[in-house]
DNA sequence: TTTTTTAAATGATAAAAATCATATTTCACC
DNA sequence: GGTGAAATATGATTTTTATCATTTAAAAAA
């Protein structure tokens, strides 16, 4: 017996943070995302112990994997699917801060400095998700140099994006950080096979936590760069009409 | 002779990178900055080839130690004074996203994943220098687990306050986030000796830099929050009046 | 299917913040 | 100590963006 499946609420992030099953786990050394990750330099023991030790579950949209305030217990590594990684700020409002996709590792950042959460990760489309164990994970980055140093390199990757979207947060207008928002999400999922879609479905209200703006103000631009036809909407899914015209707007000089 | 000192241009960056002059150098084991640095635990071989091989330069206000766009030859270690890291934005505007003090290393983020620098560092008032080699630092990195831990928690905890900076910079008006910031300068770099004026010279232009915000707007409810005695402008110099008052106004609930 | 709920769209208005303009002050330099 | 340049201050105005209100459309639930 399945315990129900709670909806999420209307911004997006489920109570439910119990994952339903677990999916076929293939071998950390056979998985192909592994080589796009942290763990690309990862080899013998360290990998065979992750392998060994890692739990993988499948999580259904909505769901939350681990909640802002929470105690890290360990890693997820993300197989296949979409996630959503965001701060809930002082008046309850989501800012989102970073989008994974596979192969992307999430939660390493509280537990280098054993402290709660400070972000809440949710999933965007049902995912497959491998949980590593903190002592395993922290034995693996003790014992073997270059994971160390790719975790420093996506700190450090990570840090430098942080800091150009504050700069741009700051300095641009709100036309011009939507635009680069959704150049930003097909750079991160790409297209829908054989079209010009970007391959993820966002509600309108988490268009604009990315963006940083209210959600009125992103729904009128998009309807804008829609009429101008630069994109297109179609429901929740937005394409790319003319990316050489989006590319101008974001103004991107960098 | 010695060539004669350019001034800062209007936006404090000067084109002069060149230091005036090395300061004795202690021995890196009998610094005491070392003990709140990410060199706490670096001891023997690594802290020793660190020491011997470091450049100690005296830069005047205003120098640019190094600039965005610039290669990284090493890394920066801050013995005595301020720094600011500022970004360029696409319309030439600065923003500042980091500001280091004593013990303080900078130029890091970008050696460890061999690009260039993406921010300028000038030095806000003058302030002694270290200079590691690159090689020597890599070198102390690989070879040193605690030094490598350090930098993942330096560079862990660097981004959850970018990322809590960019959800204010997203959520909050600027009074609350000048606020903020004037809290953050406190923290940072302390009160003068026996008095309530923050100990760091900054101009309005700079202080807008930092909050996210036209010059007039940061003047302005600066002056608002002064004839509400919450602070007390005398100069460039800010003093806090009502502490409680001002942590009310930043509204910060984490 | 029909109902109910939720999300999206759009107009009207208000608030916030930027920009422009112009004093006034401060400070470096002669 | 005076002079000019830069920084600060302040008012007026415009622009941008948020908020509020309402309608329309889409998606879940009954």
């Amino acid at each position: 017996m399945v315990a129900p499946l709670r909806k999420p609420t209307q911004n997006g992030i489920d109570q439910i943070n119990q994952p339903m099953k677990t999916f076929e786990h293939v071998d950390c050394s056979r998985c192909d995302k592994r080589h796009h990750s942290i763990f690309c330099n990862t080899h013998g023991e360290q990998l065979e112990d992750i392998s060994n030790s890692k739990t993988c579950s499948v999580y259904k949209k909505g769901q939350v994997i681990f909640h802002e305030g929470g105690h890290p217990f360990g890693v997820y590594c993300l197989n296949k699917g979409k996630i959503k990684l965001s701060i809930i700020g002082d008046e309850g409002k989501e800012q989102i801060v970073r989008l994974a996709r596979d192969g992307d590792v999430l939660g390493y950042r509280s537990m280098l400095v054993n402290e709660r959460y400070n972000a809440t990760a949710t999933v965007l489309e049902d995912s497959q998700v491998c949980f590593i164990p903190r002592e395993v994970f922290m034995s693996a980055l003790k014992g073997d140099t270059a994971l160390s140093f790719e975790m420093m390199k996506l700190l450090s990757n990570q840090l430098r994006e942080a800091e150009i979207k504050l700069t741009h947060l700051a300095q641009k207008p709100v036309r011009e950080r939507l635009a680069e928002t959704l150049l930003f999400l097909k750079e991160t999922y790409g297209f829908e096979p054989d079209s010009q879609y970007i391959a993820v479905q966002l509600t309108r209200e988490e268009i604009a936590n990315l963006v940083g703006t209210a959600t009125e103000t992103a729904i009128r631009l998009l309807s804008e760069l829609n009429k101008e036809q630069v994109i297109e909407l179609s429901g929740k899914k937005i394409g790319i009409l003319d990316l050489i015209e989006l590319m101008r707007i974001a103004n991107l000089n960098d």
